[in-house]
DNA sequence: ACGACCATGTAATGAGTTACATGATTTC
DNA sequence: GAAATCATGTAACTCATTACATGGTCGT
């Protein structure tokens, strides 16, 4: 019931181009890094178990130079579990957002700290944007050349789009956050900390 | 070197009030549940831990009426921890998300499959904007009663703010597949499926 | 020669899900 | 009396990260 993500990454991966272990931790860090990401520790047990289920196979070191490595290529029922996977509805994303975990507990602490959350993820995403908008530009004047080119792409342009409205929210959310200030209104907390221990 | 971040969401929220595992889990389904997720199995045993570590107690069965209960409250212990949690700064989100692997690798299927499944996904977010505008509007009547109610504003406004990326997104790549059509071009693939095994 | 990087792997640990087990209470 | 919900927990399992171990190659 439990269904392995990374194995269908790997396949995608390898539907795409033949590939050792460690390339494919290149491409996920280069090209999937935004929404997904795997290490070696992940990717070399998954490698074994899917040349288990014939799902893709390997040849020994196929070039005569460079260190040792195996390259590995997806078979035929590999690319048929790829394409069911693929037809399986997506039912929930999992994300997970610390930001807003310390912005929901946020009233424990000074209003200051809450405020450098906010501004640092602006900044870390100001930083994710321009590297993702760096990717869309390029990859937009290549969109034509094939489905591949034109889905790579509008994963770039999905990123373009979180990120501007990551800063967007965060800009609003500062303003507001520096224009009302609780601790000179009625509901301040002049208190120290007591109760409990 | 790992946190477990589920222990701070439970200190997080005994800290608002106290409560027993099964309100936590509710409290998280209500108004968490667009940016995190716990289970029983996980919920209980880390409550286990949390007492064990002095962060939280709590007292058995504290009312005469109704099945028996656990009720838990933060320690000041455990509110030191919190605090110092809170002002951690975060590295990176982790965010995975399974449409866009599905897009990338979605030249291995014909593109209906993937107009179908970023309908779908539109859909969802469709519904989960709706959910989370209503939590805004709600919240938005009150934020002055507290930090802790203008917090819990901010986390709906980010939720509204992302959602509308989504299907911004979704629309404008609607529009970009349904203009686009490779089948037709010379980069078209009308080879069926040979290669490997 | 040395450091950076290529390349593959295992072991230990931790995080999280799912399934199961139990029983009380409330509502219809 | 049956069904839904309240309430707590454990066991098995899977997913993922981290740390460790090993050795080759390339550039300077």
């Amino acid at each position: 019931m439990k269904e392995n993500k990374t194995k269908y990454v790997i396949l995608g991966l390898l539907n795409h181009e033949k590939c050792s272990g460690y390339n494919i931790k290149k491409r996920i860090d280069i090209a999937l890094s935004k929404f997904w990401s795997a290490g070696f520790g992940q990717i070399y047990p998954t490698l074994k178990q899917l040349e288990a289920e014939g799902l893709i196979r390997h040849c020994d070191s196929c070039y005569d130079f460079g260190p040792e490595r195996k390259i590995y290529q997806i078979t035929g029922t590999g690319r048929v579990a790829l394409k069911k996977w693929l037809e399986i509805p997506v039912i929930k994303e999992e994300v997970r957002y610390e930001i807003l975990l310390k912005l929901f507990f946020g009233a424990a602490v000074d209003e200051q700290v809450v405020l450098g959350q906010i501004a640092d993820f602006r900044q870390r995403n100001e930083r994710l944007l321009c590297e993702v908008g760096a990717m869309e530009q390029q990859l937009k004047s290549i969109v034509h050349l094939s489905r591949d080119h034109q889905y790579f792409y509008l994963t770039a342009l999905f990123g373009c789009k979180v990120y501007q409205a990551y800063l967007e929210w965060a800009e609003e959310t500062e303003n507001i956050l520096k224009q009302v200030d609780f601790t000179r209104s009625e509901c301040g907390e002049e208190k120290g900390d007591k109760e409990n221990d």
